[in-house]
DNA sequence: CTTGACTCTCTAGTCAGTATAGGCTTGACC
DNA sequence: GGTCAAGCCTATACTGACTAGAGAGTCAAG
């Protein structure tokens, strides 16, 4: 399989495929004479785990973690957990963060009534007239 | 008043007010002879300003709309109210992905009953071992 | 007169890609 | 066999919003 059918099978772009074979996070594949990477079902299963990962919101260095520890399937899977759940707590803190932040916002949007600029509510409450 | 005041009143980073200067968003203060920065009221409500914008998640971008929009105390408001609620739309949707995910991992982690990682069913679920 | 905190500029690094330039390879059509 | 588009290659630079570091100058206190 070319990078490209592996790109549209896994919703990823050519360049990321790339860009992650780079930063060693997908394992390169052997090359055709002119040399096009030739990716198999392994490669496809690795990108699938990357961008499942990536979708969760994992950043690199811990989608690294997680390929280290699932490298040795005698290992405790408590450890597996433990970045889950830390990243599920960062995840709620972005979520409390993001709630206040919708509370402001609309309570700053209600209080104007869209006359002139020198009365705006929202420009008072957000500080003063910069510029 | 310094740099390092400022930043201490409007808990920015001195690098950060030098970095604002350096893009436009905070006007350049006169000097001293020796060149230091030397700031007045107007800085501080300029740079609270942009803090209080970034606080509520408003890009470099939006921030230089606003700024530009507040430039004319005549104009209507009505672009500014417009701008705080494209914003607002965008929280909206990104508290919606982060909820999912919320989700998503917490299944995650209570499908997973901490045994040996060839057995991990978050690892499963992630898409297969990689690495 | 020396110490230490503060300031200056300039450059490079972060994260996770994305975009571009300039050049090969492949397969289809004529 | 010629040529064209689509696909692939490398290498480099760019994004946003800072952050960090080097190396040097300034200032007040002891």
């Amino acid at each position: 399989m070319q990078i490209g059918q592996l790109a549209t099978r896994t919703e990823t772009k050519v360049e990321t495929i790339r860009y992650y074979e780079r930063i060693g996070l997908l394992a390169a594949p052997p090359r055709s004479p002119s040399g096009y990477r030739q990716y198999g079902q392994d490669h496809l299963r690795q990108l699938m785990f990357v961008r499942h990962c990536r979708d969760l919101g994992f950043s690199i260095g811990e989608i690294r973690s997680l390929q280290a520890l699932a490298h040795d399937p005698r290992q405790s899977c408590a450890e597996i957990t433990a970045l889950a759940e830390a990243h599920l707590s960062e995840v709620r803190s972005k979520l409390a963060g993001l709630r206040r932040l919708e509370r402001t916002l609309g309570r700053l949007i209600t209080s104007c009534d869209g006359r002139r600029v020198a009365d705006c509510q929202i420009l008072k409450e957000l500080g003063s007239i910069g510029g």
